[in-house]
DNA sequence: GCTTGTTCCATGCAGACGCATCGACCACCC
DNA sequence: GGGTGGTCGATGCGTCTGCATGGAACAAGC
């Protein structure tokens, strides 16, 4: 009797739960944590691979002040670099080193490999494509269905 | 250039960070934590409102030892009780008490609201059927694409 | 310019988490 | 029945996380 919205979301976060259990085994013993590929990840994405951390903080699985932390870690680490916001002096720029995109790219080729496996293993392509769809959709606000 | 199975998992797993803070709002206050529901939500859905702590593990965004933890934190706050199996010796049953069946509803019922609310604001009806199949079919292990 | 309200990041602190490991128990084999 | 390998859950330990808060920088109104 559950409604149709629930079963969605149970399903979408059982699925990433599960998922993110074996992708783990992707990183041990890697030079770079979970959290830590996921905020290279993403700064890879970015023009000039740059971003303020409160663009960061939307995107990643972690608090405000837990992802302020894990930057700082990360920058002693020589993995990113921080530098005021010249446009915004409240802002923080985040960008990557040499060194955290190798770090990146090094974990990210084996990561990758999971993930297609994992995907293509369960889902045709057209199937990826529209859960890609719908995430998307989802995700993005304010768009009220028809 | 990135792989469309790559996009897939990407999307997923924004789509899920997103959520999960907007929906992180429910619980500000309330006398269970997102973990802690997690784990009630879940024993509700179990025969008899009870199962193993491995079965538990399996389904909740925490590890073995801090599922552990945390299920000895809900007994000690009555939310829930700890017994051996007597079929598996070494095995733990949990199971839901009526202070935790009623913590339960209480927040389940505003948390529903949200995610009902959020997901329809999204997405049509067939597409949360349609999302919620894929995830399914992605979560289950051993079925490979045609 | 001054005041008020807001945004952005950092930090003190207590509590929670994960990794590695251990002890207890089951299952299978001989 | 004794031995071996595997599974299940608990705990020591160091680290990380979140909550609440603080201070600095923008924005708007007057």
């Amino acid at each position: 009797m559950a409604h149709l919205a629930v079963d969605a979301w149970e399903s979408l976060l059982l699925a990433q739960v599960t998922l993110m259990k074996e992708f783990a085994e992707d990183f041990r013993g890697a030079p770079v944590s979970m959290q830590e590929y996921d905020v290279l990840y993403t700064l890879t994405g970015c023009p000039g691979g740059r971003t303020r951390l409160r663009d960061l903080s939307e995107r990643v699985r972690l608090s405000q002040p837990g992802l302020s932390r894990l930057v700082e870690r990360m920058e002693a680490d020589g993995l990113v670099v921080r530098e005021r916001d010249p446009q915004d002096g409240r802002g923080t720029l985040v960008g990557l080193t040499d060194r955290g995109r190798d770090a990146q790219r090094a974990v990210g080729r084996t990561h990758a490999g999971s993930i297609v496996a994992r995907m293509t293993g369960a889902l045709t392509a057209p199937e990826q494509a529209e859960l890609a769809r719908l995430c998307t959709k989802l995700r993005a606000p304010g768009t009220p269905t028809a």
